[in-house]
DNA sequence: CTTATTTGGTTTATTTTATAAACTACTTTA
DNA sequence: TAAAGTAGTTTATAAAATAAACCAAATAAG
């Protein structure tokens, strides 16, 4: 009937995340922020889950002298969020299409 | 960009209680129970959001001598469902087409 | 120069949620 | 009449989300 919602997916945040880096080759730490009008704290610590998932790619290094922190999706973040589109269908019916 | 999504719905156990309610006339706890294959406390407490939050009627009655809780979805219930769909369009792209 | 202030974050603490476990009240069955 | 089942509720615990506090380096202002 209902299939399983990755815990991890569905969450606003870290779905949003998702959602922009999978149409983007990166985005760093601060453009990321801008969209989802997160504040820093919160986006550092669920961009850490989604990289320990081995959904994002993050990479530490600098912009001249200001440090900046880069990410991009994975083969398996693609995976998981396709997969969760297609669970959530089976919540949202016919009213999806 | 990202429209907020209603917390009270993006709940995967309120999600499909809602899922079930809006296609059905009503539906009683033990039929929701065995839909979404939820632990009766954990489905007693979100059912008890649902209705303080006005997105469902709930009705305590009896079957005979047993006791039975009969649930129906509102308009109230069926506006956020609808709203909570369009803001999840916003995360999901083209995906969902 | 040296002292704010800003930038780009991380860490820690708090609040909120989800979930499970325990319990209640009544019914049916053995 | 004692045990087991039904239909839930309440309470306790675990997990998650979020905010607040913090840190290190860079830049701007006096």
């Amino acid at each position: 009937m209902f299939k399983e919602l990755n815990p991890l997916l569905h969450s606003e945040l870290r779905l949003a995340i998702i959602s922009l880096l999978i149409s983007v080759e990166s985005a760093d730490f601060v453009y990321i922020k801008e969209q989802t009008k997160a504040t820093a704290g919160n986006l550092s610590v669920q961009i850490d889950k989604l990289q320990k998932a081995g959904y994002i790619n993050v990479q530490k290094g600098f912009n001249g002298k200001m440090p900046r922190t880069t990410c991009s999706i994975t083969e398996n973040g693609i995976n998981a969020f396709e997969e969760y589109i297609s669970a959530l269908k089976s919540y949202l019916g016919d009213k999806l299409r």
